[in-house]
DNA sequence: AAGTGACTCGCACAGTGTTCGAGTCCACTG
DNA sequence: CAGTGGACTCGAACACTGTGCGAGTCACTT
């Protein structure tokens, strides 16, 4: 029976005396050009070794298995999304920088999102990212188990606006289509359905939002959402803080 | 090349004739209760062939592929949640109702969480649900753009929040220990590395969150979240549309 | 009686993650 | 310098996966 505590990050790492042909960072860094590339489907471990110049089963020298690699990919792209110092900039700024940067992050690594569902992740880029995000929330003025929500609303919402957007880029990309031509594709199916979905036919027809640029939209909504979560932050600050001045500046 | 418009949506049931011994409907409802019990790695076609007391291909004639019996699943379970009749309740109740919904099922059904991310279901249960969240959202004021941004908005973070909840409660399940059991022996891990994150061991230690009900934390993150959504949303519908009478009663 | 189409299913294939044990090579000790 | 131990590589094998194919069974129509 596998133990929460016993992951690749509570276990220490294997010495390394000999100058080896693989490493775990080499394994990690080509992972996540095959996951990029073809998805979290087209990687195994087999094609991972190929790509590598080397054998499958080599690389379980340096990895414990396939969910301690796929763990390790995940901590390195979260890597990848700055998180302002407080102080730099009004809370606002630094929340939506770092909100943009975590939505750009999983944008350019899709498979992350399937992951995230799957097993928490404590590994070092995480935990570094946690501890800017205290840093950043605790300058705004929250603290205790609140501090811990704003930040886990504001991860939702990115976690939550990237799963749908990649879930519909994904199926663009496998059609081989363009958006629009799965939209003209797809537009008799609507119609026929219509009859039994008047108020969804009614706000299309009415909205215009078929005649938009895809891409502007998903822009627009995660903005959209994001300002209304501010928003709503703001004013829970006012009325439970009543300190405007940590807007400004940390501490 | 698999296209977008050809999914088990927009094909054509097979006829049904005879007295089968096997349905769509049966293999989509033992699947369910196999990926409930055991996860997405528990159902394989053999197993749910053997638990259907059939051969594992026997379900290629009721179901393209394993992707196509996944979506009708993923469907299906949408099903079970409840979008509230507008004028019912004011708008921030209905709203909440559907969130509590969607998160609840995607808390029975985890497994739904890692498909999200995967495909768009365009199946006729996620149809009548968008038809009704239309028709509330609409009754609310909203129009346009924005009904959509809303309704992306309010999934995002219910997706959002269960897919960390998720993440940890499957790492809670397979490690066979309770969260408490966890927690302590997470303890000495946390303390070693709390001089690399500064901010974090302050704020976990002065926060009291270590002493809290796991379960409770995640119930009030999720609250404050949606209610911190609903303010936001609330202050913009006064600001573009100055009319709270749709707060009521639809129309 | 013959035929047709719905439906079931065993076999086979290519591919998966992972274990095991044999093999190679280097750094160090005696 | 011989030898030993450990770091590291890797081929073979196992149990498993999704799925195409073709043969088989049955109910019903003509």
């Amino acid at each position: 029976m596998p133990e929460f505590t016993d992951s690749v990050w509570t276990r220490p790492a294997r010495p390394r005396t000999g100058q080896p042909t693989l490493s775990r960072e080499q394994i990690v860094r080509a992972a996540i050009e095959l996951l990029d590339a073809e998805g979290a489907a087209g990687l195994s471990m087999r094609r991972l070794g190929a790509r590598l110049g080397s054998g499958a089963t080599s690389l379980y020298w340096h990895v414990a298995n396939k969910d301690d690699l796929l763990e390790l990919a995940v901590d390195q792209v979260m890597g990848e999304i700055y998180v302002p110092e407080p102080g730099d900039t009004p809370w606002r700024v630094g929340v939506s920088v770092m909100a943009d940067g975590m939505r750009a992050m999983l944008l350019r690594h899709t498979w992350v999102i399937g992951l995230l569902g799957v097993r928490p992740t404590i590994g070092p880029n995480v935990m570094r990212m946690g501890d800017r995000s205290v840093a950043l929330l605790s300058a705004a003025g929250f603290t205790g188990p609140v501090l811990s929500h704003v930040h886990s609303l504001i991860t939702a919402h990115v976690i939550g606006a990237a799963t749908t957007e990649a879930a519909v880029a994904a199926a663009v990309h496998r059609s081989g289509q363009s958006a629009a031509e799965i939209r003209e594709r797809l537009e008799p199916f609507l119609e026929e359905t219509a009859g039994d979905y008047p108020e969804y036919a009614r706000w299309r027809q009415e909205s215009g939002v078929t005649e938009m640029d895809p891409e502007q939209v998903w822009d627009q909504s995660f903005a959209f959402g994001l300002e209304r979560i501010l928003d709503g932050l703001e004013l829970w600050r006012v009325n439970h803080i009543g300190d405007t001045s940590a807007a400004q500046s940390g501490g």
